[in-house]
DNA sequence: GTGGTCTAGACCACT
DNA sequence: GTGGTCTAGACCACA
């Protein structure tokens, strides 16, 4: 697993993992059935508190993407690519909303958002 | 001048006044020279506390969008339509940046973006 | 009398007001017993309000600059010109000590002062 | 950190505590990666309201002199001294301009700021 | 425990 | 009456 925390990021930790681990495990880089580490050693490695990490596992087992067995860890969930997709779009669509509310609030048009996203891109 | 806050929201509610007020002074619906009402007045009428509106002007005014005269009131800068212009695209590239590490991280391509973007709009 | 105001400068109008007019009284442009216009007057020609008017006027009284006569007006002190140096160095001064504890809280000596001021003039 | 507030001073508190905090910064008193004291012990030993510790460290963090990380503390930022350097003579340019302004308005040329300076200093 | 936000109410300077 | 500053105390998100 391979994670990059930063702490000025105005982005919260615990968003900050639960993004970079699903995006992961979308990409396939986490195949199913995966062992997440220990809570206590991921946060040792990342140096974040572990209220932080758990906050994230909690993230991820909320949305399906992991699943906890006591006493044993946390294991990538075991989905059918079909449903590894739709659970990414719910996510990127759900964001996709909010962005989008944002730019139309400044009476920007579909394509004048995207000219901007092109100069960015 | 017409303003709409949501308690529930999670975005800040001086940052929703700021969101709402320089888009409307980016559309033109506020004119250069336009009076703000006073904050106290604008606190009793968005039934929000005086420093919340103080902290929205504020912001309005460290952009250049609005200048106060202490004693007589806030009132909308008067600025070329360039320089409008310059100003909301800062505003706004800056959100788009931001919005893009996103979506990149979940590996999506600028035409991904795109597509998504289409279908939701 | 030759006064300009900006609304927007964050220094207060009394004050720019009284700036103006004492130092033209210093360099000699209004001279000793000239007629300051009415309180009522000056107000309506520099469009602000007659009390800005009157406190900038009972700041150069105080300072023995101009002297009021009941029922006539305002008028340019007689002052021999060591007085008339002598007040416009105390002023000088008094900010002079503001300015420089300003710049020494920051570590910097006489000469980067100078350099500095160079810089700029 | 070595603070003094007064009360009297026509100066804002939260404008006090900016500059001699960023004084302290650009002399390497305080030096990168330096945790500031949370706003509410400094609140509290300053005497003063948590928010007007609050304004003056937003301030500095606008200035990128010091970032925040929520839930952990204010940090001295990691800047090069020549960065340092540069927002130093920012701040100091600024003021200098001000300063400047108004010797100018009273007919003083630079030489004559210069002497009275070397006078008081 | 940390900062982020919000409230209600106060006093002052400027107009 | 306008904005500028300050206070004391509260609740929430994050670590």
């Amino acid at each position: 697993m391979n994670i990059a925390i930063s702490n000025t990021s105005d982005t919260p930790i615990y968003q900050q993992l639960f993004e970079q681990i699903s995006s992961q495990i979308f990409k396939g880089e986490l195949h199913s059935g995966y062992s997440l580490p220990p809570i206590r050693q991921a946060a040792t490695e990342l140096r974040v508190s572990i209220i932080t990490v758990k906050k994230a596992w909690e993230e991820l087992e909320r949305l399906g993407l992991i699943y906890t067995v006591t006493g044993k860890g946390c294991f990538v969930a075991e989905l059918s690519p079909e449903e590894m997709l739709r659970k990414r779009n719910d996510l990127l669509l759900k964001q996709m909303e909010m962005d989008i509310s944002y730019y139309k609030s400044f009476g920007l048009t579909a394509d004048e958002i995207v000219e901007l996203l092109r100069k960015i891109y």
